[in-house]
RNA sequence: GUGGUAGUAGCUCAGUUGGUUAGAGCACCGGAUUGUGAUUCCGGGGGUCGCCGGUUCGAGCCCGGUUUAUCACCCCA
């Protein structure tokens, strides 16, 4: 039957999957400008090594990549971040800081899909560029949480993880290990709760050789810390030289600092310190955080945090900054597990019920007349009964029904039915606009 | 890229050990109905039973392949 389909992992939106759509970019919209940040997007398709360069040739696998007709390596984009990284840096000096923007688009994955995946998803991006104190994670976080409390959502329904890639380098360099070792734990760590305990024995092996049984330990006790104060007491037992007691004291006034902002904000309730977040090869060097839903029965609602090298290493000046994206497919997924996502039904002003022919010329003056002022009108297109073009009127939710019968066309008037309460008055053809101004 | 499960009308599904022309509900369209919305009644359109092959006198049903969907693994920016 169907000899064309859509391509796999691209959704098509009837108009009753399309209101939802709506809604939920209405809700990202008013959030966002509540928050004050400024809307806008990048191109769709951009050059390959936009991509490549941020993240390294391993995901060209992953990209709706191609040679365009000029001969360009081009890729669909698979996230916004690099293509504001070059817009901001290309005008970086002449931004007013900080630089508060959102993005609502689509983006492009070539992955296998699954529950939660496709390979278009539509993407709200908040980036806040300029501001390396914590002050830039209360804003983006606190509007995280709004986002989702806008949709409906409470505290029962999600909570915010919170962790920090600096932490983790403190703990680890007063551990004893470099930057590549590093590098190579925080990915097993990414997947600790996923392998068994043989496999991450021996892939910490491999950066730590001997060590490997004493390391995991130590990250399992770090794994266990969910308070400021935990943290505090977990370096407070290593042995630390001066300088990196001095970084710890800091980054512990900015967890604070963070986590005061929020409390004030009366957010606290939402944010849990789980430091298995590390955010996986991402480009993160400071907080990060990721929201989920309470019950854990779909994957992360929302992911961001610090990335204060990413706007230099596209070719722009030293800039700090924050972001989270959010997708619309697991977050509709949960809104209607949930029952929070609307039903919506598109409904008309005016439903116009005709006659015959005489009468629809006359009727369809009066429809453009309402329409020209902004009133929604619909009638239908070939005579019908007057109780089928009661049921259309009815189905289609108008509030008003316009009757034009022989009767009316021979008095010079509408009769204008409130279709809730049923009562009916006529109006002299020509006064309609009036009569109707008072009413809707 | 690897594996599990599934595929019958627009949707949800039934379909007996393999047996004549594949059904129901919902939805849609038309009529009863050119002067009033509910309910009702009557009628109608719709199907390559995902596709290809095999077994059989005979396949929606059994077998093989394939494809699509879905779930999981890998990955998750």
């Amino acid at each position: 039957m169907a000899t064309f389909k859509s391509l796999p992992g691209f959704r098509e939106f009837y108009p009753e999957d399309y209101a939802q759509r709506k809604h939920i970019f209405q809700i990202w919209r008013q959030v966002a400008r509540r928050f004050a940040f400024k809307e806008f997007d990048g191109p769709v398709l951009e050059s390959l090594e936009l991509f490549t360069a941020k993240s390294g040739p391993e995901i060209e696998s992953q990209l709706f990549c191609f040679e365009d007709k000029g001969g360009r390596q081009v890729s669909l984009r698979p996230e916004l971040t690099p293509s504001l990284a070059r817009m901001v840096a290309a005008r970086a000096n002449g931004l007013k800081r900080p630089i508060k923007w959102f993005s609502i688009g689509d983006n492009f994955r070539y992955e296998r899909m699954q529950k939660g995946r496709l390979r278009c998803f539509t993407q709200l991006n908040v980036d806040l560029l300029g501001e390396p104190g914590p002050a830039a994670e209360v804003e983006l976080i606190a509007l995280l949480v709004q986002t989702l409390l806008g949709f409906g959502l409470s505290e029962e329904d999600f909570f915010v993880r919170l962790s920090d890639r600096n932490l983790w380098m403190l703990y680890l360099e007063t551990l004893g290990y470099d930057e590549e070792a590093i590098g190579g734990i925080l990915g097993v760590v990414d997947k600790w709760e996923r392998l068994p305990e043989e496999k991450l024995l021996a892939q910490l092996q491999e950066v730590a050789g001997e060590r490997a049984a004493e390391l995991k330990a130590a990250v399992d006790g770090f794994l266990k810390l969910d308070s400021v104060e935990g943290i505090r007491s977990c370096f407070a037992e290593l042995e630390q030289d001066a300088a990196s007691a001095e970084a710890l004291a800091a980054r512990l006034a900015d967890w604070q600092q963070l986590l005061e902002g929020l409390g004030a904000m009366g957010l606290a309730d939402f944010i849990k310190i789980d430091l298995s977040i590390v955010r996986g090869l991402a480009y993160y060097t400071g907080f990060v955080f990721e929201a989920f839903d309470k019950k854990g029965e779909f994957r992360a609602l929302a992911g961001g945090g610090r990335y204060d090298a990413l706007v230099e290493k596209m070719g722009g000046p030293d800039m700090p900054a924050v972001g989270f994206g959010m997708g619309d497919v697991v977050l509709g997924e949960l809104l209607k597990a949930r029952g929070k996502m609307p039903e919506f039904v598109d409904t008309v002003d005016f439903f116009a019920v005709i006659g015959g022919d005489a009468e629809k010329l006359a009727v369809l003056e009066e429809v453009a007349l309402l329409r020209q002022a902004g009133y929604s009108v619909e009638y239908q297109l070939k005579p019908q009964a007057f109780g089928k073009q009661f049921k259309a009127a009815t189905s289609s939710g108008a509030r008003f029904a316009l009757i034009v019968g022989s009767e009316e066309l021979e008095k010079g008037v509408v009769k204008l039915r409130n279709l809730a309460d049923r009562s009916e008055q006529e109006i002299p053809r020509g006064q309609l606009l009036e009569a109707v101004r008072g009413l809707i």
